[in-house]
DNA sequence: CGTGCTTTTGAAAATCATCAAGTATAGTGG
DNA sequence: CCACTATACTTGATGATTTTCAAAAGCACG
């Protein structure tokens, strides 16, 4: 395993101490479209921040001021309606690119799920670093484009599966580890880390806690999952959960 | 469900008569990045097609061959589960690009609601030109993310907001002009056409048709809009409306 | 002026939400 | 280490919005 630096005890924001050169989250995110002898530029414009769990670092509405990358842990990215009702757009890990908007303030707010490490880069000066680097604009205009497929398929998920459908759907994605800003890691793991709240998946596919609870414990008692914790999920038939989450029936 | 098989575009694939120089879509588009004397290589690359109302000219599944760019009419983008369910991405029209996919195939169909006309670029080619004109890789970029801005929007509508939400949100949008993929057309208008369906609109907010006819006629009796013909809906009380389509109660 | 399609309207049914306890789990301080 | 509290999760009963099923009315087109 890599050298981890030791977290600062304040939350403050510092240069990373470590250049962007050894960061582990560059193989998944964006700023590996710049060269290995090109780093240190980037590494000059960004800021590394630590954010406590349960803090919310993107306000919606917010004047949009600031790119982040996320290093390190994973963040909720919401939006809400006036009287509190909330819809998770997504959830954002190691790699995840975030303020892509045009606006110029956030569509959506985001809120660290665990403690976080997320590097943040001004809006115009990664403007400049775009316009120096094609390369770097490339690849987050493929990073968009995946988003959007990823957006579509929510959209058929919250307009047209049921709620089966959708745990089933939820489940298999964090279990491929492909979908949901999860890095690739290899092969489909059979244990489902959840970092979120019941609430938060709730929120992300468009149903009750109620019906998120009542839905996993019925998949266990028909044997295709086990819930050895809260947090923590084991696929026993990810068969029948694939069939169910693309609709077969 | 029967997997209906898209007939060939019928192509009277011919170049441009007219260049690109000349494209009223152009404003509307991506095309406006490109410098006018470089409108040559662009027209070079491009065949306009005609494409009939209801002929499916992107089928979802099928090798990404080609980007498109809407010059006239509109079409529907849509997702398909195997039983026929069926959830309405987005409606294309002047100035819209489709196929931005980093996929090898389409992540959604599209079919004509009106007679179009249509741009076809090979990806191989465009791809060049993006090469060679940064400006139009820019463009993409923001188009993609406003296109992602509006898909969250579109999920917070299908993930928490109720039926007569929904319909609120839709009239607004279209009236407004603004979003929907319509061009910006000078201040909002009180008459909205609807080129579309009541399956499409059911099936755009996560509804049946039933119950978007049931909502539309409410809002008529209620004095919020008047319904001379199926495809035309006159905004009476724009302010409740909106307020009903941000989630004020 | 049928014919076929879309739309509207009505009644019954169902899924999911709401309301309401009750049970784990985690974190805190004694 | 253990109670104590707060929070999250589960489970049950009831209810409401929306869907489904069914049929009539409107419209476009040959």
């Amino acid at each position: 395993m890599t050298h981890v630096r030791a977290r600062p005890v304040v939350v403050e924001a510092v240069r990373p101490a470590e250049p962007c050169a050894i960061c582990e989250a560059r193989p998944f995110s964006v700023c590996n479209a710049i060269d290995l002898h090109d780093l240190e530029r980037l590494a000059a414009l960004a800021v590394n921040l630590t954010v406590d769990a349960g803090r919310t670092f993107i306000e919606e509405g917010d004047p949009a001021e600031s790119f982040f990358n996320v290093t390190a842990g994973t963040a909720k990215l919401f939006k809400l309606l006036p009287d509190g009702r909330r819809q998770i757009t997504g959830f954002a890990s190691m790699g995840t690119f975030l303020g892509l908007a045009v606006s110029s303030t956030y569509a959506f707010g985001a809120e660290a799920l665990e403690p976080m490490r997320i590097c943040r880069f001004s809006r115009p000066k990664l403007r400049e670093l775009l316009d120096d680097f094609p390369a770097m604009e490339k690849r987050l205009l493929e990073v968009a484009s995946n988003e959007l497929v990823a957006a579509q398929e929510q959209m058929l998920l919250l307009g047209r599966k049921t709620a089966r459908e959708r745990l089933a759907s939820f489940l298999v994605a964090r279990a491929g580890c492909l979908c949901n800003n999860v890095p690739a890691c290899g092969r489909p793991a059979e244990k489902v880390m959840l970092p979120m709240t019941r609430s938060d998946i709730a929120d992300y596919l468009g149903l009750t806690i109620e019906t998120v609870s009542r839905t996993l414990t019925r998949f266990k008692s028909e044997r295709l999952i086990d819930i050895p914790s809260a947090s923590e999920i084991l696929i026993r038939d990810r068969g029948a959960l694939e069939g169910l989450a693309t609709g077969l029936r």
